[in-house]
DNA sequence: AGGTATATTGATCAATTGACTTAATCGCTT
DNA sequence: AAGCGATTAAGTCAATTGATCAATATACCT
């Protein structure tokens, strides 16, 4: 018995390396201050393989954020089903069962993008996509479609569940929940300044979890 | 009487001219991918000017970074001094009358800030201020020293006063709030999108500041 | 082993870039 | 009118860029 093909063939392999130095360059210099030299010797590959494999510069770019898409993607969707279906559910006879429920599904769901907005690992993603939402491309489409959307919208249903629906549209609400995530990635330079950390760690990290623990607590008292 | 020298000599125009393009086409296409020659166009001045007034492309980047640095320090000037009035005050007999005050002078500044992040006048400073924070460069300095800090200070001053100081590190406060400002610039298309929005103008910003309004009170109650 | 599609390589190309130079001109002050 | 800083058009220059191609290498199948 032979390994069943465990490894792909020798191009699918420059494939990977060519976008995953494609996100570490693109995702630190930016589209335009990118060169395909720089891609090719960090995936220590050569130059022209990117026009043999994507057509050029531009394919590469947006193979990557078909990956990342596709990457996030996926890990959504357990959570898509899992709050979907949390919400079918009738407001019953123990609604302080289910809203709590929600409430922990909204935190999660908050500490998962935060983990995307300040883990070094994600790092290059989060600044792709934020260059992206600042000059929209095709890209950005993928990524709405794929990942953003089903995002606000699930936040909007659990605030819609946790928050009566009299003060105003709660869609505002989620983006303005949203934000206090984002700021720690689309300022970070001044907010690390300011807070005079050299870098978010685990300790950080913890204390910004409880200030968001907080925050969402105040935000989400119902309105009834 | 002769009007007292309204305009400067044609150099100082020109200057103007050039920092005034450069804003636009720095703010829209980033530093790499804009060319010398664009600017030139825009500002309708010979491209060896930029050599002549600044040194070179980079030597006008700054000169930029300066000029939007002392707009905006200015502006904030008075605002920094009346606040810092405010806070001078000692606590007494009538504290709901201050902190009926520092609640408003709180509203100003974080409408103030809106502003910025939602105004299309003011597009082009705060995409290059969100860039400068992605990778900063000597600007970052410039602006952190002369606006950004002092904003940032002065939320936190105001923090204080509002809120007892037993939750965590006001500061967090500050940042997460800031985050609801920045999200309508930073991630301005997707919100766009999720909110169906086409544009930010009148309507628009008026139910943001709603949604503030409603916001900060909420997580602003003291905590004593 | 041989044949074939696929993948990779090194080299080169045309185009663009920022910086710089030059000669001629303009507009204001003295 | 002379002097001078500012401006213009035109062009040069070296460096860098994305793309392309012919030649070669590798893997796969019979």
């Amino acid at each position: 018995m032979k390994p069943p093909a465990p490894d792909r063939n020798r191009g699918d392999l420059t494939r990977d390396a060519l976008i995953l130095a494609a996100m570490t360059v693109f995702g630190r210099d930016g589209f335009h201050a990118t060169t395909t030299r720089a891609i090719a010797e960090e995936a220590k590959v050569n130059q022209a393989l990117i026009g043999y494999h994507f057509g050029g510069k531009e394919g590469l770019y947006l193979a990557m954020f078909e990956h990342i898409a596709g990457q996030l993607g996926e890990r959504l969707g357990p959570l898509v089903d899992a709050i979907g279906h949390l919400l079918e559910t009738p407001v019953g006879p123990d609604e302080t069962d289910l809203r709590s429920q929600a409430e922990s599904a909204l935190l999660r769901l908050a500490e998962g993008m935060l983990m995307l907005m300040t883990r070094p690992e994600y790092a290059s993603w989060a600044q792709l996509v934020l260059r992206e939402q600042q000059s929209p491309t095709r890209a950005f489409e993928i990524l709405y479609e794929r990942f953003m959307g089903r995002v606000l919208t699930l936040l909007e249903q659990l605030v819609r569940r946790l928050r009566g629906d009299s003060a105003g549209d709660p869609r505002l609400l989620v983006v303005t929940l949203l934000g206090q995530l984002l700021v720690f990635r689309a300022a970070r330079t001044g907010v690390l300044r300011f807070l005079e950390w050299s870098r978010i760690g685990e300790t950080e990290l913890a204390a910004i979890q409880a200030q968001l623990r907080r925050n969402i607590a105040a935000l989400l008292v119902p309105v009834d």
